[in-house]
Parts: C-alpha cells; structure tokens; sequence
DNA sequence: GATCGATGTTGACACTGGCAACATTGACGA
DNA sequence: TCGTCAATGTTGCCAGTGTCAACATCGATC
C-alpha cells in the first residue's frame, strides 16, 4: 500500500471557499449550532486551525455563513414576487406581490429550516449585516423588499400615506413570527393544511391591517 | 486549617430544584445555550454527574428550564392583563386587554431576553408542553390567554364570528415576530423608542385586521 | 537562488456531555 | 440491634469542541 492515497498538495487553495460551502451543508442539516470549526475544516479537507488563517474564531465562520443563507432567503423571495400573478387592477396586482414575499418568507423558512434558523442566528456582538451582505440578485435584502412592496402599496393607493411609517414592522413581524413559530417554535408539528390557513389568516390581517380605510 | 470548611452532607437533599434554579439563572443571565450540566452543578453545589440522578440528560434540564421561563411569560401576561384599564364600552376594554396582552409578551422579551429565548428553546424531539406545564397562577399558558381574549372580542361583538378560526395565528404570530425580531434578531439595536413605535404599528395593524368590518 | 509572508499542520489545554465504577446514607425488615 | 438495599452523590475516564503556540511548506519577490 505505498503511494496508494494520491497526496493533495499542501496548500488547499480554495479553502476558506470549501470552508464556507461545508459550513452551509451542516447548517442546512442541522441549523447554526452545527456550524463547527472542526466538522468544517473536516469536510473541507484540511485539518482543524487551518481554518484560522481564514476566520478569526467561529463566530466568524458562522456569520459568514449566517449572511449566505440570508441571501438564499432574498433570492427566493425575489422569485416568487417576479413570478407572482399580474392583475389588471394594479391595486390588486400590488397586494399579490406582498403576499407573494410572505408566502416565500415561510416557504423558506419550512422547506429549509436549518438555513432560515441559521439565517437569523447571527452572533451576538455583530450587528446586522452590511449593505450589500445578504442580499439576492437584486442587490436588496429582505427587508428592502418588503420596503419596495409597501412603497409600491402606497403609490397606487392602496395603503393610505400615514400608514406607511412603521408598516415594515407590522408586516415584517407577522409573518417573521409565523415563520418562526412554526419552524422552530411551538407550530413545529402544525399539519401542512392548518400552517396553510394560519398563513392566510396572517396574510389577511396584514392585508386588511394595512389598507386605506374609507 | 483543619476543619475549616464546614463539610457539607454527602446527600444535598434538594439538588433538583437547586439544579432547576441554577439553570434558571443562567438561562436568564446567557440564554438557554448557557443551561449547561457542569455549570448547574457547581452552581448548585454538586458535582457534575449528580445531575444524572434527576435528569436523563441535557436536554431534559433544559427542558424543564424552559418549562419555567415559558410561566413566567404567562406571568407576566397574566398581571398586565388583569391591569389593563378598563373602559366603559366593553368593545374597548376587550381591545385593550388584547394590546396588554401583546404588550407583555413584548415587555418579557425586551426586559428579559434570556428567559425569553429559553422559553421557546425547547429541544427537538419534545413536542410542545403537556397541559398544565408552562402556564401561570391562572394555570394557562400563553396561548390560552390570547384565545381567551379573541373569545372575548367575538362575545362582545368587536369581532366577527367568521374571522375567529385562525385569528390565533395571526395575533401571536405579529407579536411574536416582533418579540423575536427585537430580542434575537435584526431589530436588536433598535433604540427603545422605535421599538415603542414599532409595537404601536404591530399592535394597530392586529386591531385593524381582525376587527369586525362594515 | 535566498528570504519571507501566506497558508496548513501537529500538539496541547480547558471546557462540555456522557458512561462506568465506587461511596455514602437513610429506611426497612429480620 | 444490625444487615441489606435502593437512592443519591462522587471520582475517573473518554470523545468532541474552540483556541493558542510552535512548526512545516510553498510561492512570490528581491
């Protein structure tokens, strides 16, 4: 068994990218607190420390971490808006957008739980992410979506003016809770058809929360 | 130096609620990734490993401990309620009860946010509490407190009786987003003020949306 | 071709969860 | 009265983790 195992060069190369990629596979598994130093340096094909010369701790490697899987969340929220149904009435059409952004918000958040816990669980002592960080195709994150759509809700009357300062908030917590709640929270085991009415009923409320009242 | 030290008993005699109250303190000074087995024991005066004679695991410390957090949530929503001032118009006091409601829960968040992360980290694989666990003086938990004061607001006519089924989801989903939001996420820096903005809009939008319309 | 900085490796320490074996104590029955 | 035993607590150990320090390798640059 001489010169049976072809030696990798010394130097990986591309290793903090591998350590980055290996970090987002353990936390599509198994959610933030498996992002480890070690299972990365591991999977990557280095041994532990090398991970040193690339991130300061592994606070570091799981923020970074942290701010890609913010980024799948954009982007799939990016998809479903642009694939979202166009309406003659451009009221209507406005208000089909926003509830598409929710509907991917807890999409995301079901069908990929390890990154949408892994999404919000950057660590403490870092404040959010950077301009530009965490951001989709567009460049905007999340919560400039959200910003866009309710802008968007306002230019076309749908949501009276005096509304729209704090309407972030209230969007953004409905359907974060929901999204939260029913991934990691007490709604873990909510049947598929009953997370179906609590997200219309959430949905709802925004709705008629938000709009221009006679 | 001889016997110096007062030797204490071989057998503690209450280590499991010393092991419960250690884990409560370090769940409300660092979180429930703070509740860990050797740092309950040395709180509690113990060895480690003594805990295994009263807890199977880890998981079921923490899991006991989050238990406790989840009461005194319902605690405190339970005071807030029962303080919230009444009105003349039944419609109004039943719409302020709501608000103390969703008031308490973000108070707990923003003022311990410790136990308020613990109280929904409760390990997977253990679904939610058993009736009766979690719950405050009035021996209900959280959610049967909000579905009480949803109740409320159809009995008294501020609501419509088709908009009650599902109207939990949407209620505890804003209140909890934001909560989260505030507490763990994104918004964890926002300036108090703000905060009191943001629940303001939170609060009005759940009002708005759920309210008996025309 | 020698030097040096960037990158990777090995080794060590303290911490954690968890298993196994042993120690202490009080209750209970012969 | 005394021996037994189950409950409870302890010491010792192992694997896994983050992190520091010392050493190894390699490519670019003078």
């Amino acid at each position: 068994m001489v010169g049976a195992a072809p030696p990798r060069p010394y130097h990986h190369g591309r290793l903090r990218e591998a350590l980055l990629d290996a970090g987002v596979a353990l936390a599509r598994e198994q959610g933030p607190e498996a992002v480890v130093l070690r299972a990365a340096a591991r999977d990557a094909g280095a041994s532990h420390n090398a991970a040193y010369r690339h991130f300061a701790d592994r606070d570091e490697l799981l923020r970074a971490v942290c701010e890609r899987c913010m980024s799948k969340l954009a982007t799939l929220m990016e998809q479903r808006i642009a694939a979202a149904p166009a309406d003659p009435d451009p009221i209507e059409s406005a208000w089909a957008r926003l509830g598409a952004l929710g509907r991917a918000y807890v999409e995301f958040a079901t069908t990929e739980p390890g990154w949408f816990r892994t999404a919000f669980a950057v660590p403490r002592g870092t404040h959010s992410f950077a301009p530009g960080e965490g951001v989709g195709a567009s460049g905007q994150g999340p919560y400039d979506l959200l910003a866009a759509r309710l802008d968007e809700l306002v230019k076309v009357g749908a949501m009276a003016p005096e509304s729209r300062p704090g309407a972030e908030y209230a969007a953004w917590s409905a359907v974060h809770g929901l999204a939260t709640l029913v991934n990691d929270g007490p709604l873990r085991d909510l049947p598929a058809t009953e997370r179906e009415r609590a997200l219309r009923s959430v949905l709802d409320v925004v709705r008629h929360g938000l709009r221009a009242r006679p």
